[in-house]
DNA sequence: ACCGAATTCCTACTTGTCTAGGAAAAATCC
DNA sequence: GGATTTTTCCTAGACAAGTAGGAATTCGGT
């Protein structure tokens, strides 16, 4: 079985829903995602269900199979913005993060509810946002242990800055900088971390951090 | 059906858990919350399954019939408790001058909303929040011109650490430390801005900074 | 210890979910 | 267009969950 089968199995299990109402909620007949798993067909889940469903557990679209490759795919629509308020889902770093899959995952169902109006006071009305907990030190001060980032996941042409990326299995928040010749510089803000240089291809960039937050 | 039943009914069909993997989780037979909505038996969940659900779903245990804290202060709609969201009014700081108690921003102004359950994680589940922006260099560099500060108005005793004040009419957001004798120094983080040493009675102490939130 | 009340489990029945196989519909490829 | 592949839905039997009534157990107060 395919990553995005079993981790689509571990949610349902972990959160009690069972396949046949998570087809319904992807407004599919109830068997549809027990053949996506035990049939193997479809191969894939279309991008619109892919992305209700990573919703719905609150997890990263890259978990239940979305495409690999580029940093800044074309995501339409992708945070709830109906209304006066914006739902910006919480994910699951630590779910990400190798192969065992974390047990409990805290905050899955979890997001952060933001109104237009303060999202356009901070000029982030377009952003297609997703907050991330912050673990670790590597980039102390600036960002520390167990603050919240916002992350902008719309695409964009490459640029310097904090950046949620995915490096092999797990999810680091880096300052990147190019260095030429197809190659990025991840750099920590803690100096205690030496820079880390890798090719293009290695990284995916996950999105931009615009936004932080935590206890004083 | 009394409220909680009411609200593990839905919580269970909104996030897709049968009840009896939910009795399950909380180590009953199968059908122990069936007959806890439907035939009113038990009348109350027991402290520790009432603790479990809730944590479960990310909700407060009230909604599951916790009994009431009272030996809390009321706080008659300051921050609206219903539901997994919480709102947080926005001061206008620029309104606060003058006499009288903070205008409370009840429905026209802004507000920032966040789950409950993210309230707890980060500690601030009791806390009466309001956000204020802050404005100036002061506090430089822990907290920088716009950005979004959440201020705990719980009465509580005096603590050193940075607090939300009012000096005559203006609002200020300071470090402050007892020196004793009736007498308090207002700190800025800022060594350009000398503290200032004032009687107690001089200023009012509206809130202490519990979060802080901004631009990266 | 005894009694009444509340709690918890149990059983039987109904309804919904899982699973595997196959048919209809849609997409892909000469 | 026609054949092949893939997706999607459907059906039917096995299994789990929902429901209701009743039996066994525990709890509280004499």
């Amino acid at each position: 079985m395919s990553d995005a089968r079993q981790r689509l199995l571990e949610l349902s299990e972990e959160k009690r829903a069972s396949l046949s109402s998570l087809s319904e909620l992807i407004g599919r007949n109830p068997s549809y995602l027990q053949q996506f798993i035990r049939k193997g067909s479809p191969r894939k889940l279309e991008e619109q269900d892919r992305r209700k469903l990573a919703q719905f557990f609150g997890v990263d679209e890259g978990e239940l199979g979305a495409p690999e490759d580029i940093s800044y795919v074309i995501t339409p629509n992708h945070s709830n913005k109906r209304g006066d308020w914006v739902d910006v889902p919480r994910l699951d770093v630590g779910a990400s993060a190798g192969p065992g899959a974390l047990p409990q995952a805290e905050g899955a169902f979890d997001a952060l509810r933001f109104s237009r109006r303060w999202l356009s006071e901070q000029g982030l009305d377009g952003a297609q946002l997703s907050a991330i907990t912050v673990e670790g030190d590597s980039m102390e001060p600036l960002l520390r242990d167990g603050d919240e980032i916002l992350v902008d996941r719309a695409p964009r042409s490459f640029r310097d800055g904090v950046h949620v990326v995915r490096l092999g299995d797990s999810l680091m928040v880096k300052r990147i900088a190019s260095t030429g010749a197809g190659r990025l510089a991840l750099l920590s803000q803690n100096l205690a971390y030496p820079p880390v240089e890798v090719s293009a291809e290695e990284v995916e960039i996950i999105g931009r951090v615009v936004w932080k937050g935590g206890r004083i």
